[in-house]
DNA sequence: TAGCATGATTTGTT
DNA sequence: AACAAATCATGCTA
């Protein structure tokens, strides 16, 4: 490509007449740019019409065919294939490749980062995030857009270019083919930078606005109500069923996986120390026994909630923290008996196996009295 | 502001 | 896949 233009000769060397046709037609072209315009415009002229230049020019472009691809090989294709299908996956997956249909991509996947998730939970962040995802995207199809138009315009210059070229110099179709795929290489490596920069920002988007674990709330009250509730009441197996969960996600405005986490952590916690909760749990005990007193009307007496099948924890008024009840547990925490010995023997032990089954799906509080028999 | 509480994540196990 | 345990990071409170 550096064909055009060339510093001017010290010395025109005159014209000399050859014998050999080829060899005239390759004297005449090396002379022309030593010639002033009109001459240059007219010899030109002359050359294209002369009837030996499109044999050598084929020639030429032969040769020169033969040597780019002896010297440069198999090269071409390299292996970026593979990153830049990763990064197009996810500039998908955020919603960020496809540009129409406002807040499709963007709202699916701030939905999908809180499934179900609390009425006014966060709401604010994600609509943020919305907005900045949309920015992102905006700006990257902007940039797209125009490394694509410069794109275009540069190859069809450059083809031009060529084409014009290819009349006073050898210049064959596929060296112009192998220019496109060139400058189309290049291009491609300038997208390839834009998607990813693209992807790490929609990454340090997402940390900052909507993974969870920075920006965590903490339940609301009704959330952990519902959720003790169900622990409390079935503590010899708090394992709640798939039912169960989305019941209680339901009722909690929290989901399943909430729930799930919140089992896991409670459980490691209760058994890690007991004795810390167990005001807490007489507390959630009292209130499923109320309530399932409420349920069964006032002629009955509710049959006691989860930990009623401990002969320790038998259908008391429970008049709420400090009595004797607690005493007893906390007495029952710091000496736990070997084997069933207890409520919280049984409990540790129960969970510490392999797990039950699972437990009822949550209820009315009258259905923990089902947990007793486990 | 330190220390505890708590929801989420990670890692290893069954 | 569900879970236990450890850990992280933030929220809350004295």
């Amino acid at each position: 490509m550096d064909a055009p233009q060339r510093p001017p000769r010290p010395a025109p060397p005159p014209p000399a007449p050859r014998r050999s046709n080829t060899g005239d037609v390759l004297q005449q072209i090396m002379a022309i740019t030593d010639q002033s315009l009109d001459e240059a415009q007219a010899r030109k002229h002359a050359l294209n019409r002369h009837r030996m230049k499109p044999a050598l020019f084929s020639v030429l472009c032969e040769i020169k065919d033969k040597a780019v691809s002896s010297t440069h090989g198999v090269q071409d294709t390299g292996p970026p294939d593979a990153q830049l299908l990763r990064l197009e996956n996810m500039l998908l997956a955020e919603g960020v490749s496809r540009p129409e249909k406002q807040g499709g991509g963007a709202s699916a996947a701030a939905n999908e980062a809180t499934p179900g998730g609390r009425p006014n939970d966060s709401g604010l962040e994600h609509s943020d995030y919305r907005a900045r995802l949309s920015q992102i995207r905006q700006m990257y199809h902007s940039e797209l857009e125009k490394y694509e138009q410069a794109c275009r315009e540069f190859t069809m210059h450059v083809t031009s270019l060529l084409q014009e070229q290819s009349r006073i110099r050898p210049v064959s179709p596929t060296e112009i083919e192998r220019m496109v795929g060139v400058i189309h290489g290049k291009f491609n490596s300038i997208q390839m930078q834009l998607k990813q920069s693209t992807c790490e920002a929609v990454m340090a988007l997402r940390a900052r606005l909507l993974d969870a674990r920075h920006k965590r709330q903490n339940f609301s009250k009704q959330a952990t109500e519902v959720l003790n509730e169900y622990f409390y009441s079935h503590l010899s197996n708090p394992y709640p069923s798939e039912e169960a969960k989305e019941e209680l996600a339901r009722r909690g405005g929290i989901t399943v996986s909430q729930v799930s986490n919140w089992f896991g952590n409670k459980r490691i916690r209760y058994k890690k120390n007991m004795r810390k909760f167990q005001e807490e749990a007489t507390i959630y005990r009292a209130k499923a026994a109320v309530d399932a007193t409420e349920v069964r009307g006032p002629g009955r007496r509710a049959s006691p909630p989860s930990m009623s099948h401990s002969s320790s924890s038998g259908p008391s008024p429970l008049t709420g923290p400090g009595d004797a009840l607690i005493r007893l547990q906390m007495l029952a925490c710091l000496q736990p008996t070997p084997r069933g010995g207890g409520l919280l023997a049984q409990a540790r032990g129960g969970w510490q196996e392999k797990r039950m089954p699972t437990a009822s799906p949550v209820g009315n509080p009258g259905s923990v009295t089902s947990d007793a028999s486990n």
